[in-house]
DNA sequence: CTTGACTCTGGTCTATACTCCAGACTTTAT
DNA sequence: ATAAAGTCTGGAGTATAGACCAGAGTCAAG
């Protein structure tokens, strides 16, 4: 078990901001000491690089607390409504999916353009290497 | 040439978000009439759109400003610069590509899972997704 | 030629996601 | 056994990304 500021170190995230996803409800530490000192586990750790994850690619927290609360059960009906839910945030994936590769294509026609390249001028900035991807 | 409210309706953004943009130094109107009224052309509706999919996949304002900014000159030595730049964000980027294809796994293993799905119990939640996929 | 829709600048306000104290208690190292 | 380092709660402060409003000017239609 980890105090806040091993698993701080450990996932390059402040013991504030730590606090403060808990009191959002991202994330209870397994367990607290007598003193009340937080105690966090493996499958913390695991919570948290989801987290990470799911902040990096442009998810609120918000989001991330919705999809951390996803839980199928054996009750038909909530089956119904989380698998509408995931299938949604598919879809917001995918298009975050497809943009993300547009600018990576982007980024790399810029990179190649100059400096020996043998791209021409025209691609010489951001948007010329972007208006280049969409003819 | 159109007016900020009617980039506003092309692009689903706000008028009052165009003029934070403009004060950002994100985009500027191509022209004004003598009233003073902004006056916006198709390559600044082509800006608007990167700085929307920029954003999309989670990159700050400031960032895509500093992206918009780029551009390659004859100069060698800002030519290395912007190479070194670029190839950071590719780096970024591609992280993020990883990241994303990650969450979408699991979110596909979730959606599987139940209803009629073959997947045992166990994927059943985000993590046991997640952690399915990291085996 | 006026009324309603649109735009201008400048300013305040809000939500999100933290960061940074303060003052008190706990643990660890010497 | 005491000093330094770590942790606790609670609250104030900050950066980002806008939203919203006021008061004034502008434009298009009837």
């Amino acid at each position: 078990m980890l105090k806040i500021g091993e698993l701080a170190q450990r996932t390059g995230i402040s013991r504030d901001a730590l606090r403060f996803y808990e009191k959002h409800g991202l994330i209870t530490p397994t367990a607290r000491t007598d003193s009340g000192y937080r105690l966090y586990s493996k499958s913390d750790v695991l919570r948290i690089s989801f987290i990470l994850s799911a902040k990096e690619v442009g998810f609120t927290l918000n989001e991330i607390h919705q999809l951390l609360e996803l839980e199928v059960t054996k009750d038909d009906k909530s089956c119904q409504d989380v698998k509408q839910f995931v299938d949604k945030k598919i879809q917001v994936v995918n298009q975050r999916l497809t943009e993300i590769k547009k600018i990576k294509q982007s980024l790399q026609t810029l990179s190649n353009a100059c400096c020996g390249g043998d791209e021409p001028a025209t691609h010489c900035t951001i948007l010329g290497a972007l208006s280049v991807q969409n003819r």
